[in-house]
DNA sequence: GTTGACCTTGACCTTAGGTCAGGGCCCACG
DNA sequence: CGTGGGCCCTGACCTAAGGTCAAGGTCAAC
């Protein structure tokens, strides 16, 4: 009469795994019991019942760390740790269901991580006959807008719808984009980018730089990374771009120009 | 002119540590940026954008382990890829929600772990006189029920209000309970397990053994880990629950033997 | 020319156990 | 009597998503 239960029984009816019951043993969590003379654990009903209680703390989430003091706790502590737990536990739930909500909004095909109204404004660009790469590359910069200065998306996107009105503007930005097979010495570049430029300063609240912007102290190293995206495939848009901010410039706009890196 | 943000802007424009970064190149999730004379990770937006994706899914709760596949993917595997991400966070939101109820069934300081019905009953165990020590012992088996066999527990608190009901058997019980005192060969011992044991026969109903009990393989073995809890402590008590079952079973009654160990 | 901020790599730490390896104990069957 | 299978022992290494520390290289500014 060895007396006691094996660890494998006293796993089973606490309903964990004996890896478990050893871990809890390691932890300090719940005591060694007495071994036989194979050196086996033997558990007896006090053993089990710590076991349990054990268990029930740590399937109510309570971290493994904690359960021992709490369990020689008195029942002021004991009540104080569980609404601790509570409150922790509470909060988890929260930021998972948050993390959901953020999931389900990108649950839109090719058009994930973006708001409705972008989405809507691509389809446009795509009816307008913009290419597909060029359609493309605005997501992307969207995309990049809303993750470096989420407060100036919506201004982002009323300039492009803005410009959109404009079929002449829109014929303009179809040849920059042909340009992108050009050779950048091309002397067509520049006329398309003084032809630009004209065109936006024809209207100069069309550029206005959305106050939020100066408000983040790194926002020209932001609007830069923005804005020259896609540039450095492809060495004639740099160029036109360039331009472009020359002759805005020289009429007096305030280019963000990113800081010598 | 090096061109290119360092890791340590790419990341704050990302809203992700350092670490995080390399990390995500170590997992092969966002590929390693062009390095510059000095060794420095140089990223262009096309990085930048690759890394704001893969934190944007990984915000969502995506194992990083799937999210560089998915940014290859296809709308559609990618669209198959999201509703499965949905259905584990919902299913780990709703685990969490259980362990909350769990824990806040556990708020009854050192009534933890027990329904509202077996608290009642131990309160009434202590108005009725019993030592603090007993009712401490009438809990520990309360959540070793709960534990091993909670389809019993509720036949379990009925006898034990049933047998409350019996002034007389209150009184044995009391007097069994300062057995421990004793000395396991007194022979006053032996007077009152014959005592009990005529006492619980007097109505042969209140020992029914509940027949949910018989469908668990190992029954036996948990039935009799809970009817001697707390005899390993008490030599004398052990000796007492001995001779009573020994009566029992002489009159017929079918006592749950635990196998031997 | 030196300080302090930034970058590099690598190794180890976290939760709550799971898995594997190598070996001991015990029971039952032939 | 011995052997196969099931249980037990310890210890080392693995997970996810990074954090922390150490030791050293680079860069811009004072």
């Amino acid at each position: 009469m060895t007396g006691g239960l094996t660890i494998g029984q006293a796993a089973a009816f606490a309903g964990v795994t004996i890896k478990t019951v050893r871990h809890y043993h390691r932890l300090g969590l719940v005591a060694e019991p007495e071994r036989d003379g194979s050196g086996y654990r033997r558990y007896r009903s006090a053993d089990l019942l710590r076991l349990v209680q054990a268990r029930t703390l740590a399937g109510a989430g309570v971290p493994l760390a904690e359960i021992g003091d709490l369990l020689d706790a008195d029942p002021v502590r004991f009540t104080a740790a569980l609404d601790d737990v509570d409150r922790r536990l509470t909060e988890r739930i929260e930021d998972l269901i948050a993390r959901r909500d953020t999931l389900r909004r990108l649950d839109q095909g090719d058009r994930a991580l973006l708001p409705d109204r972008a989405c809507a404004l691509l389809d446009r660009l795509t009816a307008l006959g913009f290419a597909a790469d060029y359609v493309d590359t605005q997501r992307e910069a969207m995309v990049l807008t809303r993750a470096l200065i989420p407060e100036i998306l919506d201004s982002f996107l009323s300039r492009l719808e803005d410009w959109l009105g404009d079929p002449e503007f829109v014929e303009l930005t179809k040849q920059g984009w042909d340009a992108k097979s050009w050779d950048p010495e091309d002397p067509r570049i520049e006329e398309l980018a003084a032809a630009m430029a004209g065109r936006l300063l024809a209207d100069p609240a069309r550029l206005a730089m959305p106050a939020e912007v100066r408000r983040r102290p790194d926002a020209d190293a932001r609007y830069g990374v923005i804005d020259h995206h896609g540039e450095d495939r492809e060495p004639s848009l740099a160029r036109l771009n360039t331009l472009i901010e020359a002759h805005l410039r020289a009429a007096g706009v305030d280019v963000p120009r990113p800081p010598h890196q």
